[in-house]
DNA sequence: GATGATTATTAGCCTTGTCTAACTTGTCGC
DNA sequence: GCGACAAGTTAGACAAGGCTAATAATCATC
């Protein structure tokens, strides 16, 4: 046994498809793609929460600017996934799971805004493209703009 | 006629739903998040027509890894939008439309990637998060990232 | 404590983007 | 020119994430 690997040059790692270099990247980003929405949530609600002691699906609806249903089809998943908990027709709460993300999140978003601030750009486009970017930089890269945003 | 409008403060600018600034920068994002596809796979095929003469979906799935359904729809889906022409069991070719896309996404992939090279970042980190982040600049913040890497 | 407005849920539709399985076409060697 | 194998397509499933319309619960307020 153990014998019927490699013919020519391959079959080393025991990956999911060749994956070719770039192919890598684009199945990294298509990954963080799938925890967007739940890394958005779960800021805001934390956030909903520290600001208005609890966190109401109407008002997670206006701040995400999609509707009432989006907003409950969201929460389902979320609570699926063991980030949130809720009783029907009350307000949103977040598992130790999902408060722990949600600290990640703010870092991240807040490092990346700092960082987009301190390059010289104005607030409404720096908080616009943090908003989008948050979600695709790496902790190494995340190092490196906290650094330089402290240093400046 | 005309006169029906703000009764108190509001109603000003004729945009869908009420768009509180956070909203607006979610919705922004959202928006982004639609073309990331279309961008990656006209990027994709513009290199590959320069550097094999033609761009073929086996090609595209293996270096986007997917498999080859997924780019077959997903062609289908640029052809649809005025991206992309294609025959039957033939290689892809970009429209004009597709080709100023493709140059595009092209400066911007190569600034950003340029940028977090400057930044100290390593070639492998900095590919993948370019492939994410390339999405979500705006023209401002790319002309500082760009103004960033140059003088460094 | 009835009732009307606000909030939340449910049902159901649509598109995107991924997959597997099965079939068709094209191409290359002989 | 034929046959294998590679490449491409089609069919169909499924989940996510958006929407509208309709229904149900909560709450304020009188
Ligand atoms: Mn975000
Ligand atoms: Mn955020
Ligand atoms: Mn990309
Ligand atoms: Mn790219």
């Amino acid at each position: 046994m153990m014998a019927d690997d490699h013919t020519e040059a391959e079959a080393l790692e025991p990956e999911a498809r060749p994956a070719d270099p770039r192919a890598e990247a684009f199945q990294g980003v298509r990954e963080a793609r799938r925890n967007e929405l739940a890394e958005d949530y779960v800021e805001l609600i934390a956030e909903l929460i520290h600001e208005h002691g609890e966190a109401r699906p109407v008002e997670i609806a206006t701040k995400m600017g999609v509707t009432a249903p989006t907003v409950a089809k969201t929460l389902g998943r979320l609570a699926r996934d063991g980030l949130i908990t809720r009783a029907k027709y009350r307000s949103v709460f977040l598992t130790e799971e999902g408060r722990a993300l949600a600290r990640e999140c703010q870092q991240r978003h807040e490092i990346v805004l700092r960082f987009l601030l301190s390059l010289g750009l104005d607030p409404e486009t720096a908080e616009r493209d943090a908003e989008g970017i948050e979600h695709h930089v790496s902790e190494r890269t995340l190092a490196l703009f906290a650094a330089f945003a402290d240093r400046s």
